[in-house]
DNA sequence: CCGTTCGGTTGACCCAAGTCAACCACGATT
DNA sequence: AATCGTGGTTGACTTGGGTCAACCGAACGG
């Protein structure tokens, strides 16, 4: 094979891999229900595809927003924080979720975005993406269904902060990790948290001994199994029935 | 005066009342930001007019999708529940407030919208609302900053719901409602609460009886006046102290 | 005008989760 | 192999807010 045709294979190989048509998170994120050519018009706005390590900020609080960000593979945290130095987990992020919708709306973000493992994002100039979206109806209307899901979302967590106890809320949140990853093809019964008890703690309002604590109570009951970040889920069904116990 | 006469002008009454370009608040409201024209043309949109009572629902769970609403006049809470009964209150909306973002999602309610007082309400037709924001740009981009808003505001309840005491929740719920009053043009130091301790409880995840209690307490450290649903704030900052001490 | 109802207040007691502290496990570094 | 640091576990004790219950007061209908 001459120097040329390797080149000319590797460059191919790179436009292949990082094109949304040929994305294999694209029925889960922006591109959704999207024709090819409508497709190819979403990627040319897809400016740059960064790669972050594990700990970066994506961007910070008070940033000037200017565009959206699709994860591409990786996993994410958003953080808000108040003066005194507590703060509050909103939310962790995965493959084919949106990052950055917060900052619409005054033109700055709100919150921290944290790379809780080496992760590639693709940044999309949310200008473009407004003018593409007035032309693509279904791109349009996509985008506000990931929108309002969002707040959907923020709603289930209210839920989950306003009335369930320390293992419902774990519960919930293993139930939802879990279906999240098999979304994307994983096992549905094991995987690793990206995440810290503490983090975890700062999402469900728990304090991370508290957190620790309705691990080991889960394990023991047989409804998981525990070492450190890996999870193994037995029992599904104990744990959903945990989940809405009123009591 | 003629009949005739009479008659046109009350319709003319009428109609300019209706009008989103004659509306006091649409500087708070989807028109924000738009020329007279636009407007006029976002007005023509604006396809029902509609009056709730007291207690009557504006939609229901489940109830298909397909307009949002601003509120004209009157107040409203959100909220949603789970099978064993419980649920939880996501927020107070007031005039110039958008109400349905929730359903675009999945075409379907999510939660329940319900009237606090006698209140009246625009009804925007999503799909017409959709097209028209293809050709009004501002339009659209004042929508996304609404939906983010939103986002935003979930993000805030969330840290509220996640680390703060009962107390800092109240001063802050206090304060939110006195801005909004102010926004509108009512005073900042004097409302009545249109909710029940019991909402208000269910809102920043509280019983009611803890309600009750720290409103006492605000009021014996004289911070605010009480009496039933009056309430009179009386040392802004000593409340805004409250919401930010850590401990 | 009186009785009923619904929402609000207050008290006594209890418990889930927080706090504080010791200790352990696993990786990274040298 | 030894050391260090970060994150996780577990125990003992404390406490903020929940629970249960009595009572009060305003609004409303007969």
């Amino acid at each position: 094979m001459s120097p040329q045709n390797s080149q000319l294979k590797v460059s191919t190989l790179t436009l292949v891999k990082t094109a949304c048509s040929n994305c294999n998170l694209r029925e889960l994120c922006l591109p959704f229900g999207l024709e090819p050519n409508e497709m190819e018009r979403l990627d040319t706005l897809v400016s740059s595809r960064r790669r972050l390590k594990r700990g970066e900020y994506l961007y910070r609080v008070g940033d000037t927003f200017d565009a959206i960000f699709a994860i591409r593979s990786g996993f994410f945290k958003t953080d808000v924080l108040i003066e005194d130095g507590r703060d509050q987990v909103t939310g962790f992020q995965m493959g084919g979720e949106l990052l950055g919708l917060d900052g619409i709306s005054t033109e700055q973000h709100t919150c921290n975005a944290i790379a809780l493992e080496d992760s590639d994002i693709c940044a999309i100039p949310f200008s473009q993406m407004e003018a593409l979206s007035r032309e693509i109806h279904s791109l349009q209307h996509h985008f506000h269904k990931v929108m309002s899901r969002e707040i959907v979302r923020d709603h289930g967590v209210m839920m989950l902060l306003g009335t369930m106890r320390a293992e419902e809320r774990l519960a919930a949140f293993l139930l939802n990790l879990s279906q999240r990853f098999t979304a994307r093809g994983y096992s549905h019964a094991e995987f690793f948290l990206r995440m810290t008890r503490e983090e975890i703690g700062s999402y469900l309002g728990l304090k991370l001994e508290t957190v620790s604590r309705t691990f080991s109570r889960f394990q023991e009951d047989g409804h998981i199994a525990v070492q450190q970040k890996h999870i193994r889920i037995l029992d599904v069904n104990g744990l959903k029935a945990l989940m809405n116990r009123r009591n």
